[in-house]
Parts: structure tokens; C-alpha cells; sequence
DNA sequence: GGATGTATCCGAAACGTTTCGGGTCACAGT
DNA sequence: ACTGTGACCCGAAACGTTTCGGATACATCC
């Protein structure tokens, strides 16, 4: 007997039990002051004996807290997954466990609107804050969240106005425009760009990167030519990129935008018989699982996605926190990561170049620049 | 004006603007005949124009359920992610969202206990079901969950009592098993087979179709060298598969338990000089992404994990909707999955084999077994 | 004209928690 | 004896929803 068949544990029980007022219980609990050490310790003991748990509902009405942050995942339909999710998904709850908190996921069934089902997310009061990823250049959920005022922050950010929200990003600029300057290094000339054709803010930066970096260098030799591929189209991906590999004056470098596009080049140029690294040099960005085993292994980027989830999650909760502080001034921080190159085999001098001096590569290091709102 | 301005849509809010009661306003939103046709247009409009949402925790307070399910997530600290996440999570969310619920991670930290976890989601009414997986051969939180009669299904199974609850899981042994009976048509007579220290069940359910298929055989000229390699210590991995290969009369061919092992051996014996698959054949587990790009390309199972937690999500599902009806009657249903054996390159005859007929596959197929409880 | 039915609406309770504003009591100070 | 002063405790309201059991008004039937 004792305490097993008493279902439901909830302060009322107890506080019978214990002859005590519910105000008291919930009090002792509570860890606050104006109980007689005696009596919290009764109720500690009669709490863990009954193994009490505090109803959810109860609590979150009361509070207006849920507990839960949310995370917005768009079901595209049947579509080869986001090879990060998981990484991300244990990132975000790893740092988010550690402060009480837990993740749940928003998903976007394929005939709903993200939109719609954020707002319902939002106006239900079921998430105390949100993570967005995959940020076009202009995003409507993120106008909506910052027009809602709602806590959130972004992997990836907005073309404009980023200052409006807390971002965390890879600086793919940088990493593009050290890419070019190092095959440049190498003796490359004739390069292919590997893009999408989704209108993700990061395509903008680092085709810019790219191309900011040939512009600097100034060179009349340099050559470039660039498509853009839908993500999820694998055979006019394929159909694509064999255009690029099958020109007679086809590129010596090619870099794409994901690494999917790189394995994919990788695959056709084997197939058409051109020898990589030898006769061309691919590089990609993500570092997904695979392309450690393709052969050649493929040089790439690493995003760190666990470390960014990480980083997303305490920079939304340090929000929160600074939300329900007295002094509620709260700015917004952007944090941009460095990516680090992986150099693997599929890079090489161009062919018939003379072997010049290896040319320096993109250190890993972060900024952060964080700035107040005082308005 | 209008609308915007008016912070928090609540009923009560809805029913002044109206002027009707709360009951009213919910009951007609309720889809509840005993409202006239003008008035529910009335209160329609007026709830879309104010897009009003029903608070979560209001309605979790009084109806009981969360529209949550919860999925048990330890993290193992800093360890390898398990390569599923992404796809588990997403096929989970994908079914649930179909049926208007979502997905949590109840996020077992380093240091918690994941029972304790568990307790804590049930007892919170955070959850209306819960998805456990990495199922032990005796699995504490499955004894909770029976003994408390909260809705759960998990993916894999205890070793006894599993028509205690319903469970989906892939047949591991009859995969074992075939792979051995496939190997030895090939020519293949040492055997080498990888696997884990780890207590989980489907470990067992492996090996036993391997033994049992090697023992049917019957032959004396068999031989099987096992060993149990702790799975996310790489060195000791290393080690161990380095010890199998090294070995002058080392096997022909090497089952594997997972690919991470199948894949390690690749590259050991690459290292070694050995020829996989001229002189060594290896089969793995799992269909990992790597396994696609590894030289040569790795023979392995499919989990087909994606679909195997869509079914999960819809026999929890069905549970719960079967408890909600008039007729409680729930029984277990039970699904396991026979995986596909996709057959890349790491196979071939066993060296110096005459070219036998090509063993038969086994194909892929689903058996599900229902069975009521009527005590 | 009273009884019965029907269509439409509503008051109030309940879910479990937190918290505001007291209330009681004993004891010390004057 | 009266007033303060802590120490300890509690009643009641509030959060937003659902739902049970009426209530009202009006038409219909015998």
C-alpha cells in the first residue's frame, strides 16, 4: 500500500495527505522562504515518496511558459532529407536540456503553409521561443516574428534588416572567396560554379563571395562559367552538371555550393573519364557524411552544425532569460562561423601549371558582434 | 485598427466581442449542433478574422491530452550521433502531423537518468505517447510503461514478454541468417562475424540467426571467429577488427552487425593489403549513407528507417484512438520488418571457390502479427 | 389551455498550478 | 495590557478551455 494506487498525483492529494493548505505545499516545493524548515521537509519527503510531478497544463497556464521551444520542419514531400537534421536536432536539445528546456518539432505537413502552422504554434502559446532554419532572403515567417515580437533566432539570416533578430550563420562569403583566391594560387583558371536555384540567402552570399573575389583579382584568363540546379532534381542535376564536365573548354575547378553538387560532379566526371584531381579540382561545403568516402575524398567545408545548434539554442535561451529579468533590455547578437576546410584528395594544381607555392587556407574562427537596441 | 492590437485571442475576448457566452463561442467553434447556423457563421468569422488559436495549456487542462508525443532521446555524451536521427525524427513527424500531433525529444542529459525522464514526461502529462528505441534485452522503461498503462510503442523489442506492448523491428535474424546460407553457396567456409558489446536485443537476434543458420549447415569445415567491439570507442574498434584480419587463418568473409563496423573493416583491410572482395568478403548492417561511397561500395541491409517510424507513429496512433473509443479494447500489434539486402560491391565467391550458382537473396517483406487481449 | 417538444443559448464547475493579500499566533518591548 | 514584529500558514482568484445541466422562448399538439 503507501503510496502505489494513488494515480494522479497532483498538489491537492498531497496537501490532504499532509493536512496542509495547497498554497503551502505548492510553497514548500517552491523552495520558498515562509515555511517552517519542519514542514518542507514533510512535504519533500510525501513528494518523492509519491513520486510528484507538477501537471504541465496546470503550471503553463498559470505561468504562460510551456517549457517547449520549437522547431519549424518543413516536410518537403518525400525529398531526400536535410542530411543535418540530426545533428542539428541533437545540438539544439543537448544545449537546450542543459537549461531546463526541451525541443519539439513543428512539422509542416506538405499542403500546409509554414506560415500558418508558426502562427498556430505562436498564438497557442506551446513554444516560449522558436528556431527557424533554411532563410530565404526575404522570409515571411521572419517578418511575422518580429512583427509578433516573439522570441526566436535564425540559422541563416534574412538579406536585409538582419539586425532585427539574433542570427546564427557560415560565412560563406569568406569561405568562397579564400576558395577562389587558393585554386587561383594553384594556377586555375577556367572555373565552374556549381549553384541552386532555391532562393536561400546563402546561395547570395556565396556566389557573391565568388565573385567578389575573381573581380578583386582582375585577371582577363579568368573564366567562369556558373549554373544553378534545382537542389532536389537529381537528373537535372546530373543534366546539368554534364554540360559543365562535357564543354571542350571545360572548367579545371569547379566549386559548388553543396556538397551534394560536388559528389555529383565527382561522380560524372569518373564516368566521362576525367581524372580528379589530375585534370580537375572539385571542392564542395557542408562536409556530409559521404563525401569522407567518396573517391577522391572530397575536399569541402565543414559546417559545424552541431556547434551552431548549440550556439542557436543558448543564444534563444539567454533571450528568454534576459526577457523575464527586471531590466528587460534585450539586443540581438549575430554570431558568424568561419567554416574550416577539409582538404581531402579532390583538390589539385591546375594541370600543366607549375607547382607554385601552396596558397594559405581559411582558418576556423568565429565572430560574434552583438549589439544592444536601445530604442 | 480592427483586429491588430488586440493581444491574445481568448474565448472570453471572442464571446465580449460577440456578446455571447464562452460557451457559446466555444461551443460553436466545437462544431456542437445546438448553435444556430447565423450565429456559428457569426462567431467563424470573427475567430478568423481574430485568428484565434486556443490556448494549448487551457485545453491540455481539461481535456487530459497534450497532442504531443514524446520521444525518448539520451545523449550519450559527445559520442558519434546515431546515423538514423534525421530520418527517424522526420518519418515520426511526418505520420503524426498527418493526425494533427507532434513530435518532442525528451532529452535525457549526461547525467539523468533516462527513466527518470521518462517518469517525468508521463507523470507531467506532457505527452500523450511516448516512442522508446535502443531497446535492451531487459528494458527498464518498458516495464514502467506496462506497469503504468501509459500508450507507448518501441522500436525494437525486449527479449521476452513482447506481447506486452507493440513493438515494430526489423528481422534481424532471419537477415543473418540468409546472408550466412548465401556466403556459403558462395564458397565462403571461414567466417568472421563483428559484433557489439552492447546489451541491446536486436544484437542477439542477429547473432542467433547466424549461429542457428551456421548449425543447421552443419559442415565441420565451418569455422566462426566472433568478436564484440564496444561501439562508440573507434580505438578499440580498430583494434579488435585488426586482430580478426591479422590473423593467418583469418576469415573469407565477415558479417558485420552494423556498417560502422562492416566499414572499419574496409578500411583496416585496405590498409593491410588484403583485397576485399578477391580475397574478403564483408556484409554489413544498417545502409548508412557512407556505405554507398566506401571502395568498393559496402553489401548491406537496409533498415528502411524511415519507414519503419512512420509505422511506429501510426500504431501508437491507432492506440490512442482505440482508448478513446466507447469499445477500450486495445490489443499489441507487432511488425518486423525484413530488411532488403542491397548488394553493392564488398562480396564476391570466396577465394579460390569454383563459380557456383549465385545463392538466393532474401527479398524484402513485412510481416505484421496482431494479436487482442481480451483478459 | 396545459403539456410536450425543439431550437438556441448560457452559468457554473472543473482541470492543477501559482501567487496576492491577508490571517493567526507567540513572544518581546514598552 | 497594548503594540509591534516575525514566523508560519492559508483562502481565493486567476490562467483558458470544455462540458454538464439547465434555462428561456416559442411553436406544436391534444
Amino acid at each position: 500500500m503507501s503510496n502505489t494506487g494513488n494515480r494522479k498525483g497532483t498538489l491537492k492529494r498531497l496537501a490532504a495527505e499532509l493536512e496542509l493548505s495547497v498554497t503551502t505545499v505548492s510553497r514548500a516545493l517552491g523552495g520558498y522562504t515562509d515555511v517552517a524548515d519542519a514542514t518542507r521537509q514533510r512535504v519533500l519527503d510525501a513528494a518523492t515518496r509519491n513520486a510528484y510531478v507538477p501537471n504541465a497544463a496546470g503550471r503553463m497556464l498559470v505561468t504562460g511558459r510551456s517549457g517547449f521551444i520549437g522547431l519549424l520542419l518543413p516536410l518537403r514531400d518525400r525529398a531526400r532529407l536535410d542530411p543535418f537534421l540530426g545533428e542539428y536536432i541533437a545540438g539544439l536539445s543537448e544545449a537546450l536540456a542543459e537549461r531546463g528546456r526541451d525541443l519539439f518539432m513543428a512539422t509542416v505537413a506538405s499542403r500546409q503553409s509554414e506560415l500558418d502552422v508558426l502562427r498556430h504554434v505562436v498564438e497557442s502559446g506551446r513554444a516560449d521561443g522558436i528556431v527557424l532554419n533554411r532563410i530565404g532572403e526575404c522570409d515571411e515567417r521572419v517578418d511575422y516574428l518580429v512583427s509578433r515580437g516573439f522570441p526566436f533566432v535564425t540559422h541563416g539570416r534574412t538579406l536585409e534588416a538582419q539586425d532585427r533578430y539574433s542570427w546564427v550563420d557560415t560565412d560563406g562569403a569568406t569561405a568562397f572567396a579564400d576558395t577562389f583566391r587558393w585554386l587561383y594560387q594553384l594556377g586555375h583558371r577556367r572555373f565552374g560554379l556549381l549553384s541552386i536555384t532555391e532562393n536561400m540567402t546563402f546561395r547570395r552570399h556565396r556566389e557573391e563571395g565568388f565573385r567578389r573575389a575573381v573581380a578583386e583579382q582582375d585577371d582577363p584568363q579568368v573564366s567562369v562559367v556558373a549554373t544553378h540546379v534545382p537542389r532536389f532534381d537529381v537528373a537535372a542535376r546530373q543534366q546539368a552538371v554534364h554540360t559543365m564536365l562535357a564543354d571542350t573548354a571545360r572548367p579545371t575547378a569547379i566549386l559548388a555550393l553543396t556538397d551534394e553538387l560536388a559528389l555529383c560532379a565527382l561522380e560524372l566526371a569518373s564516368g566521362l573519364g576525367i581524372q580528379v584531381p589530375d585534370q580537375l579540382s572539385v571542392v564542395g561545403f557542408d562536409n556530409i557524411p559521404e563525401s569522407a568516402f567518396s573517391t577522391p575524398g572530397l575536399t569541402t567545408f565543414d559546417q559545424c552544425t552541431r556547434e551552431a545548434a548549440r550556439q542557436l539554442a543558448t543564444l534563444l535561451l539567454d533571450s528568454l532569460d534576459s526577457l523575464d529579468s527586471p531590466d528587460g533590455q534585450s539586443g540581438t547578437t549575430h554570431t558568424l562561423i568561419t567554416p574550416a576546410l577539409v582538404k581531402r584528395g579532390s583538390h589539385a594544381p591546375a594541370p600543366g601549371a607549375p607547382h607554385t607555392v601552396h596558397g594559405t587556407v581559411p582558418a576556423n574562427r568565429a565572430t560574434t558582434t552583438t549589439r544592444g537596441s536601445y530604442s
